[in-house]
DNA sequence: TAGCTGACGCAAA
DNA sequence: ATTTGCGCCAGCT
């Protein structure tokens, strides 16, 4: 697909419905912050298609679309194709978000 | 057009 | 804590 990383995703047309939807939300995810994929799935209208959104996150190369804010429901940090799951946990962190043996610790 | 497969998940068992 | 079946999207044949 060869997307371009420095373009915001906003100024392409060749994306899916879906798939903007989902980028659309992830962008608006502050620092400090996270949603689940099954968050980001019920969002963008399709409460079922968490695998999907991660899918979609996963070949993101947007830089306004912050996707290792998204993690999965359990508080286990999840797949990040820009450098493992290691790197995404360090990225949380440093904004401040706070995890625990692994697992992102959800705000009450 | 229809079918198959992989994919950064989820909830139940 | 691990495993299993499921469900959705998108790319390919």
């Amino acid at each position: 697909m060869r997307i371009p990383e420095e373009t915001s995703y906003t100024r392409v047309t060749n994306l899916s419905v879906f798939r903007r939807a989902v980028y659309r939300i992830v962008a608006r995810i502050r620092p400090g912050s996270v949603l689940t994929y099954g968050q980001v799935a019920v969002k963008v209208g399709a409460p079922r298609a968490s695998r999907a959104v991660g899918t979609a996150l996963a070949e993101n190369r947007y830089r306004d679309v912050p996707c290792h804010r998204v993690v999965r429901s359990d508080g286990a940090i999840g797949e990040y194709a820009f450098g493992g799951t290691n790197a995404k946990a360090a990225r949380l962190r440093r904004e401040g978000v706070r995890i625990w043996n692994g697992r992102v610790i959800f705000p009450k």
